[in-house]
DNA sequence: ACCTGAACACCGTTCAAGT
DNA sequence: ACCTGAACACCGTTCAAGT
């Protein structure tokens, strides 16, 4: 029965510490973090944090809630308040705030699935209204008229999410395929995939299989943002100064 | 043995009819609109067909492929093969493909979700190819350089996905907020929700509160698609004729 | 007030056994 | 070849009982 242990892998950060919602969230982040969605379980989180799991229910409601609370910590963290760079035009501002949502769902993959979800099931919860509010912002300075900033925000905001989603799921897929696999290894499987295609009703895809080999994807993703940003400056009222 | 049934909401197709996979995924689609996400269940499923669980197993590998493989069906049945309608241009083309996406998660809320996962995690499946095909052709007609397909397509379909999703959990929303409650009312309550934020961390949300209340919902969508349109003329080589 | 941990009602998946 | 249905190893959530 004696435990042979001290793991090193510290598993209870002190189990004098009491438990708090502040807590439970940080182990939920760190569970999803090395373990992905489905690894985040009552019973993983109350080991973790050496409880029991039905005390985690005292400080969270439930599950959805607490992956709402995992999100929200999570992109505050990467999208600090401030009105960020002065010097920055919005145009670059919108493209750091674009990259730094995408450098924080290639660190947390599963924040792709989850802001989704909480933007759909969920507007009135905290994280809609941050990430509409940063970008928001940008764009109205980009003098669009009023009656086009929901759409011009809401563009930029689905794009960006579904583009650095599809960005994880690609990291995701090359650990998938092995451990010696890497990004481009995992993008030949697939572009082979389209080739494979039938000629006749894929012609499309299977011309751009080869696009896919080799493409960087921050600057594939910033390419999508400045096509956004093009369309955007086609509101604005008058013709710009040079 | 004389079954005294003839049970109106005919549950079992017939029970002699063998089992089939397409028989099975025609069943868990419509699981899945009756139900939603959380309603397709082997056991659910099992029952409508009246067999045993496990004999799903027998044509299907597993839940993930039955979701792809429904996924795929109501894809195939919303976007049907073919060049569409020559007459029109490739604009109107587009917006038809859009809104034809629209309408298919519309009536299909669950497919939003499905969608984006066949697409970032299984790009090699036959979901992706089909949207990307569908686009892309178009988004080629429209004279963009060889090497802005990519980006263009990629643009187009992320934000069709995310905006159809949004629009479809809004349907969602406002049936659960009880059976009279309409979409008007659903909205509204975000608004307020938005309404009541901190003026000093969130103007620009609670300025598009009142946005958010009147809008119609494939206008707005449509709107989205043309400025995502417009910023994909700007990469035409050349200015065009009138 | 906060925590424990067994218990409940589910899941997806497997597999010996049937036909 | 195809189907049955009990069994296994999980889930999220509840709740009497403890401190």
């Amino acid at each position: 029965m004696a435990g042979m242990a001290t793991r090193t892998t510290r598993r209870s950060q002190r189990r004098t510490e009491a438990l708090s919602r502040e807590r439970i969230v940080g182990a939920a982040v760190e569970l999803l973090d090395s373990a992905g969605e489905g690894g985040l379980t009552f019973r993983a989180l109350a080991e973790r944090l050496s409880t029991g799991s039905g005390a985690i229910y005292w400080h969270v409601a439930n599950k959805d809630e607490l992956l709402g609370a995992a999100t929200d910590a999570v992109i505050a963290g990467a999208l600090p308040a401030g009105p960020g760079d002065p010097a920055a035009g919005p145009r670059e501002e919108i493209r750091a705030v674009a990259l730094g949502l995408f450098v924080a769902i290639e660190e947390h993959p599963w924040l792709a699935t989850q802001l989704s979800a909480q933007m759909a099931r969920n507007p009135w919860g905290p994280v809609t209204p941050r990430i509409f509010e940063r970008v928001g912002r940008r764009v109205r300075a980009l003098d669009v008229p009023e009656e086009n900033w929901f759409t011009a925000t809401s563009v930029l905001v689905h794009y960006v999410l579904g583009a650095a989603g599809q960005n994880a799921a690609n990291t995701a897929g090359a650990r998938a395929l092995g451990p010696d696999a890497d990004r481009a290894a995992f993008l030949d499987s697939v572009a082979k995939a389209w080739e494979d295609l039938d000629p006749e009703d894929y012609p499309l895809t299977r011309a751009a299989a080869d696009q896919i080999r080799d493409h960087d994807d921050r600057e594939q993703f910033l390419a999508g943002v400045d096509l956004v940003l093009a369309g955007v400056m086609t509101l604005r009222p008058a013709a710009p100064p040079s």
